[in-house]
DNA sequence: TGTACATCAGTGAACGCGCGTTCACTGATGTAC
DNA sequence: TGTACATCAGTGAACGCGCGTTCACTGATGTAC
C-alpha cells in the first residue's frame, strides 16, 4: 500500500471529482463521506486527512462541479472557436439533458444554490455572471438579451428533465434552442 | 384535548400545507416529521394517523405545493382575467422572488423533481404543460415561445435567487421580464 | 550508500446524534342501547 | 335523554439505522545522519 505524497494528491483530486461528479447527479446534499470514499476505493476514516469536514468538502465540490462543467465546455471550443449557435445547440441537446453527472453545473444546481448561504451563492454567483457576459460578448453587447438566453437555457435544461415524456423533452429542447439562436443578430439578419 | 374527526380533518390539512411551505422554501429533502409536527404544534408519533411514511407525505406535499402556487396565481386573476404581461410582471417580481415559502412552485421545485423517481416527475410535468398551455393561449397558439417564455422565466426565478448582488438580480429579472413580454404579438405590434 | 527514525495516508472500530418509525398508553369523541 | 363502551387522534418513550466524525493503529514514505 503506497502513501506517497503524490498518490496522496491524485486521491484528493479522485475524491474532490468524484464529488463533483454527485453534486451535479443528485444535488450538494446527495454527497455523503461514506459513499464517495468507498466509489474511489478507500475507506471513510481516511476523508478527514483530505478534508476538514464535510461542509468544507462541499463547498470545494461546488466550485470544482462548476469548473469541471466550463472546462469540458472551453475543450470542446479549444481547437476553433465555436459559434454562438453551436454553444447554444450543444448546451441545450439531448446528450446534455441526459448527462446526469456530466454536464454543466449550473443548471443542475442552481435551486440548491439559490437556498444554500451566501458564500456557495457568491460562488455560483461569478460563474453566472461569466456565462452571461460571454454571450453577451457572442450577441454583441446586448447583455439584456444575453441574461434572457442564459434563463431560457438554464430554465430549458431543468424542466427537460422533469418531463417524463421523451417526445415533449425533446421539442422544449428544440423550441427553446431555435429562439435562443435567433437572438444572435447575424442569425437574425442574416449578415 | 379534542380529538372529533372535523379536528383531524384540519390538522391533516395544516400538516401538508405546512409540508408544502417547507418544500417550496428548501425543496422537498427538507422535509422532517419531528419539525413539522412541532411547527404544526402537534408531537410526531401523531404523524402516523395522517400519513403511511414520510414518503408518502412528500409525495402529497409536492402535489400541494404546486396546486397552492396555482391557487395563488388564479387567485389574483379572479375578479378580471389578467393580462399576459401583469401575469409575466408578477412571475418574475422581487416580491415572488423573496417569497421563499409562497410563490410558485415549479421553480423552487424543478431540479429536485428533475433527479425524483418517475412518479413524482409526472406529477409536475402535467403543471409544466399545463403552465406552456396557458401561456401559449395567451401567446394565441404559439407553443415554441410559450416553451421559451417558460423557460426563461423558470430559469430567470431560479438564477435570481442565486445572485447575491440585488442590482444584479434585479436587473435579471428586469430583463427577462420585458423580453418575455415582448414575445405576445399584440405588444409587439402594438395592435 | 546505508541505516534509524519520524511522518502521515489510510484502516476500521467506535462514538454521538438526528432521523423515520413503532408502540403502549390516554382520554375525548361519538355510537349503541 | 342518559349511560356504557368502542374508537382512535394525539402523546412521548423507545427502537434501529445511517450519518459525520474521532481515534488508536499500521506500515510505507522520505528525511537525517
Amino acid at each position: 500500500m503506497g502513501h506517497s505524497q503524490a498518490e496522496k494528491a491524485k486521491n484528493r483530486e479522485r475524491v474532490l471529482s468524484e464529488a463533483a461528479r454527485r453534486a451535479r447527479a443528485g444535488g450538494l446534499e446527495s454527497i455523503s463521506v461514506g459513499a464517495l470514499m468507498k466509489s474511489v476505493g478507500l475507506t471513510h476514516g481516511g476523508f478527514y486527512r483530505h478534508f476538514e469536514s464535510r461542509s468544507a468538502l462541499v463547498a470545494e465540490a461546488l466550485k470544482q462541479a462548476l469548473a469541471d462543467g466550463e472546462a469540458r465546455a472551453q475543450a470542446q471550443s479549444a481547437q476553433r472557436p465555436r459559434s454562438f449557435s453551436a454553444k447554444v445547440r450543444s448546451y441545450l441537446s439531448r446528450a446534455h439533458r441526459d448527462a446526469r453527472g456530466g454536464g454543466r453545473a449550473i443548471a443542475a444546481l442552481a435551486s440548491d444554490v439559490g437556498r444554500a448561504d451566501p458564500a456557495a451563492r457568491a460562488v455560483m454567483e461569478e460563474r453566472i455572471e461569466a456565462l452571461i457576459a460571454s454571450m453577451a460578448a457572442d450577441l454583441h453587447g446586448g447583455e439584456a438579451r444575453a441574461m434572457a438566453a442564459v434563463s431560457a437555457m438554464v430554465g430549458a435544461l431543468t424542466l427537460s428533465r422533469v418531463l417524463t415524456n421523451p417526445n415533449r423533452s425533446d421539442a422544449l429542447l428544440r423550441a427553446v434552442r431555435d429562439h435562443v439562436i435567433a437572438l444572435e443578430p447575424a442569425s437574425r439578419d442574416a449578415v
